[in-house]
DNA sequence: GAGCATGCAA
DNA sequence: GCGCATGCATGCTC
């Protein structure tokens, strides 16, 4: 075993990965890592990541091999790479692909080289029902009608098969993108916009045609999924979250394809359409009259023969909706997301019926290419007030969180960040409908929340895309509103829990690039010492796994205004004595 | 049948 | 494991 005290990683026998922050290759490594691992823990210094099977599952889906993951680790590896990973590794990758499914008539196939995997599968109990017959020692055959179902029992067994079974055509519907139109309309797909809709689905060839691809906010998911349907020429169905994704993929459709209005529909609350291409939501689709009810809309999935099924928002792809895509899997199928993870732990579910993952654009790359604007997050801790204080250790756990989330001392700090970025367009984003009426009013800047008509909500918005409004302060309808205009400076005062998704959806709101130098901030206030504290750090983990740096900056309350303003500034361009480290990586 | 308020689900 | 926003259906009014 090679022992170089110079490298940054630690590959450890429990399958965690030590990465060293103040290593000078930390943000050469980082992303490299990322493909094959997932981030679990930030502590100061050393950052903690795991491979776990689907992780490994999926990068061998994108295209990563074994000998790529065990000598890159190897380079990078203090302490060499124990004899154990290497194996492990080794089975976990090869496992992607060892059992592929194939068609035979009106019949699948489970195939498999490896004649002992056969012999496995045979033995398992949960497959018996699935019909299971032997055609020789690496053949299974089996009704097509269990192609969902037994794809999501064998990842659970640790078999991650590969699905070669091919896609009908679909009902045919050209789709032409508006790519050398003369009358203004043109667009370009970018470099990694083309790479993305490639890996999904390439002509000529079998593999494609199924899979999930990750792109940062701001990276263009609606005209990837655009892009798609323009390479299938076919009916899709596209299914998303809300009502004003909806619109926008309407409106998008309308405007950068050659498809007519009339060949658009809606099917939501509101409406019922069916057309060639058909855009719905989620809920509609599991609604149903009572629990033990059946979900009426489902069938929509039946309505046409639809060549290409897009998932908006995969991760947020609701428990009935597997069940469905579980029964066509014949059908093209494309998930769109900016994160895989999913806080209800069914990321198999998405890689066997959705399908793996194909591509992913790391935040961080967009940034460098500047497609979206680079930001410098900061988590700004200030003490509670005394009487907080007592109230806070005298609470139950579950009142814990709200009373260090809505501490008034986060005023002054807010009051102190507006002043410095005086003229520049500010969002203030928050989750406890008290606690932002008392800064709106402090402010005397307007709050923007669910009880607000929609008509009033997109007159404000105006106002502060034209510049009118410097300062909004707006409640949970951040997490839905994709028409919340952009701005350069967020304030997050008050989250959720750890919710991963909902810090990168935050950070979202302010990538759009930026005329002058390209730059925006994310700050985060919390209460130091407290409950709110620990979540922050749960919730900023996937951003920092996506190569954020979140500064931390301790505030204290003085009596003196002035001298707030003074101690803020300061530390602003010295190193806070807390924190020289991230100070030396970001220089790095 | 548009426009609104209400209750419910997840 | 909380508080909030959303979307859907229904039932009322004119």
């Amino acid at each position: 075993m090679q022992i170089d005290q110079k490298r940054p990683l630690v590959v450890q026998s429990d399958f965690t990965v030590l990465l060293e922050v103040r290593h000078p290759e930390f943000d050469q490594v980082r992303p490299l890592l990322a493909r094959f691992a997932d981030l679990v823990k930030t502590p100061e210094h050393i950052h903690t990541y795991r491979m776990s099977a689907l992780s490994l599952w999926n990068a061998a889906a994108a295209g990563m091999t074994t000998s790529e993951i065990t000598s890159f680790l190897e380079e990078h590896a203090k302490f060499g790479v124990p004899h154990n990973i290497k194996q492990d590794i080794r089975r976990f990758v090869e496992r992607y692909g060892l059992v592929r499914i194939e068609s035979l008539g009106e019949d699948l196939l489970l195939i498999s080289d490896d004649v002992e995997a056969i012999k496995e599968m045979c033995s398992f109990r949960t497959l018996r029902s699935y019909g299971l017959c032997q055609v020789d020692s690496q053949t299974l055959r089996f009704s097509s009608i269990y192609r969902g179902a037994l794809k999501q029992e064998l990842i659970k067994l640790g078999y991650p098969v590969q699905d070669l079974a091919g896609y009908t055509r679909g009902e045919e519907l050209p789709i032409r993108l508006r790519g050398d139109a003369s009358d203004g309309k043109a667009f370009q797909l970018r470099d990694y916009q083309t790479s993305a809709v490639e890996s999904f689905y390439r002509e000529g060839s079998i593999m494609g045609g199924s899979g999930v691809l990750v792109l940062p906010c701001g990276a263009g998911k609606t005209i990837i999924g655009i892009a798609a349907m323009g390479k299938l020429n076919c009916a899709t169905l596209i299914l998303t979250t809300n009502t004003t994704s909806v619109n926008q993929w309407k409106r998008e459709i309308l405007e950068k394809t050659d498809v007519t209005e009339d060949m658009v529909g809606e099917y939501s609350g509101m409406k019922k359409d069916v057309r060639p291409i058909t855009i719905a939501t989620y809920q509609i689709l599991t609604y149903r009259k009572s629990k033990d009810d059946l979900f009426i809309h489902m069938d929509l999935f039946n309505k046409r023969d639809w060549g290409l099924i897009v998932y908006d928002e995969v991760h947020l792809l609701p428990a009935p909706v597997f069940r469905v895509t579980a029964d066509i899997q014949a059908t093209r199928r494309l998930g769109l997301t900016a994160t895989l993870v999913r806080e209800d732990g069914r990321e198999e579910d998405v890689f066997s019926l959705v399908g793996p993952k194909r591509y992913e654009m790391p935040w961080k790359e967009l940034e460098g290419q500047g497609w979206i604007a680079s930001v410098s997050c900061t988590e700004i801790r200030v003490p509670l007030l005394q009487a907080e204080q007592d109230s806070y250790l005298s609470a139950e756990a579950r009142q814990k969180m709200r009373i260090a989330s809505t501490s008034k001392g986060k005023l002054n700090v807010i009051k102190q960040l507006l002043a410095k970025h005086k003229g520049e367009q500010t969002i203030i984003i928050g989750q406890y409908l008290d606690q932002l009426k008392q800064v709106a009013q402090a402010l005397g800047a307007p709050l923007i929340y669910g009880q607000m008509p929609h008509e009033e909500r997109e007159e404000l918005y105006n106002q502060f895309r034209r510049g009118e409004l410097q300062t909004i302060i707006v409640s949970k309808v951040a997490n839905f509103a994709v028409d919340l205009p952009d701005a350069s400076v967020a304030i997050q005062i008050s989250g959720s829990y750890g919710s991963r998704q909902e810090e990168a959806q935050r950070l979202g709101r302010i990538l759009r690039p930026k005329s002058d130098a390209n730059k925006a901030f994310f700050y985060t206030v919390v209460s130091s010492d407290t409950k709110e504290q620990e979540y922050a750090l749960n919730r900023q983990l996937f951003l920092i796994e996506q190569g954020y740096q979140y500064r931390i900056e301790e505030y204290s309350q003085a009596e003196d205004e002035g001298e707030i303003t003074a101690a803020l500034d300061n530390s602003y361009r010295s190193k806070p004595l807390n924190q020289q480290s991230e100070e030396e990586v970001l220089s790095t």
